[in-house]
Parts: structure tokens; C-alpha cells; sequence
DNA sequence: CGGCTGATTCGCT
DNA sequence: GCGAATCAGCCGC
């Protein structure tokens, strides 16, 4: 079953970044269907938060899809070479978005297998999962649930299942980078790091 | 316009 | 553990 995306239109963005940890992103590209159930999360706010693209209202070519209603996907280039995975959350006009970090693969292990081309694994990680599902820039603005990208119900996790820690590799963003808003399934293997 | 940096990953040392 | 790959955005000249 489908998530509506009244769900990400929430105002808090940490809270429904907590809440995405269990459901399952679906991906629908050149007939191939691959399933992940999202097991790493981290929040971004456009406001206050220095880790953030569009932070302080800053509003570019590459941003511009934040800005978007909650439920939007928002893809953009990283190192010039890695494509990276967000739903943006919030009504339109605040650019907040969830970065999906990991995913335990559920359906559509040949075709992500192929897609990558290594035997390990494919999806514990921000730029290999969007690789694996077939997920590029092109995609940005996409709406979920109404294009090749969907997220699906799943199973809700309780507090004692979830670890919360900081946010990767944002070390620029000063204070910033000690919020606590990263979130993934205690134990779960797939993990990017611990 | 040149130079630097990043929500990363891989491969070699 | 370090550097390359390689591009959008930003800052300084």
C-alpha cells in the first residue's frame, strides 16, 4: 500500500524521517521493478540547518525541487559522479527533505546486481542505492506515487529498534553537524556504518 | 574565469 | 589510509 504524501508534508522532517525507517521505496525503470525497505535515514531542513542545500531560502537550479510539496523526489550530483536520493518533506515553499542512506533489498536483486556490477552488496549506501534502483537526476521533481518511484507501507519500528546519531560527512556545517538526525534500524547489516 | 569543496565510493598502497 | 573521478555552486580576483 502506497504512503500518502500528505505523510511527508509534515512540518517536522526529523520526526518523518524516524517514521520512513521500515517502508519500502519502489523503484519501476525500463520494466524493472526493484523493492528496498529503507533501514537509514537522515533529516535536512531548509531552515536553520547548515548541512542543507537550501539552506537560509537559498534557491538554485539544483535545489529548486525542494521547494516542491512533500512527496517529491529530490536527486542531485555529488562529487560529480554519485546521484543521491531524497524525498522532500514540508508543505511548498519549505525546502526540507529526508536523504535515504540505506536499504535492505527486498525484490529486483538480479536487476540491481546488474546494474552495479560487483557481487557485494549494492544498497548500504546513499549513492550506490540510487545507483542499484536505477535512480539518477533526471528524476528530480518526480512526484512518488505517480511516477517510476513509490514508498510503501511497512512495518513500523519501535523507539528500542532505532539508533540515532549524527549526520555523515556534513562536518562543514559547523554546529550543525552535531544535530541528532540520523536515524537507522539497530543491527540491521545493511547499515552504511555503524 | 580559476580554484576550491562536497549529504561518496572504489581501488591501490 | 589516501587519492581519484568529475561537476554544480560559490567566492575571490
Amino acid at each position: 500500500m502506497k504512503v500518502n504524501n500528505d505523510f511527508f508534508q509534515s512540518d517536522d522532517v526529523v520526526s518523518v524521517a524516524r517514521q520512513m525507517l521500515g517502508m519500502y521505496l519502489v523503484s519501476e525503470v525500463d520494466g524493472n521493478k526493484t523493492v528496498g525497505k529503507i533501514v537509514e535515514t537522515e533529516a535536512y531542513s531548509g531552515r536553520g540547518d547548515r548541512a542543507c542545500h537550501a539552506n537560509d531560502n537559498k534557491r538554485t537550479k539544483r535545489t529548486e525541487a525542494m521547494y516542491r510539496a512533500g512527496g517529491t523526489a529530490y536527486v542531485y550530483l555529488c562529487y560529480g559522479m554519485h546521484h543521491l536520493f531524497n524525498v522532500v518533506t514540508n508543505v511548498e515553499g519549505l525546502a526540507d527533505a529526508v536523504l535515504v542512506r540505506a536499504l535492505e533489498p527486498v525484490d529486483g536483486l538480479d536487476v540491481m546486481k546488474e546494474r552495479y556490477g560487483k557481487v557485494t552488496k549494492y544498497t548500504n549506501g546513499p549513492a550506490k542505492l540510487s545507483k542499484a534502483m536505477g535512480i539518477d537526476v533526471s528524476m528530480t521533481g518526480f512526484v512518488l506515487g505517480e511516477s517510476c518511484l513509490s514508498i510503501h507501507q511497512g512495518q513500523k519500528l519501535s523507539d528500542d529498534e532505532i539508533t540515532v546519531s549524527t549526520r555523515i560527512g556534513v562536518d562543514y556545517a559547523g554546529d550543525d553537524a552535531s544535530l541528532p538526525w540520523r536515524f537507522y534500524e539497530k543491527d540491521n547489516l545493511w547499515v552504511s556504518k555503524k
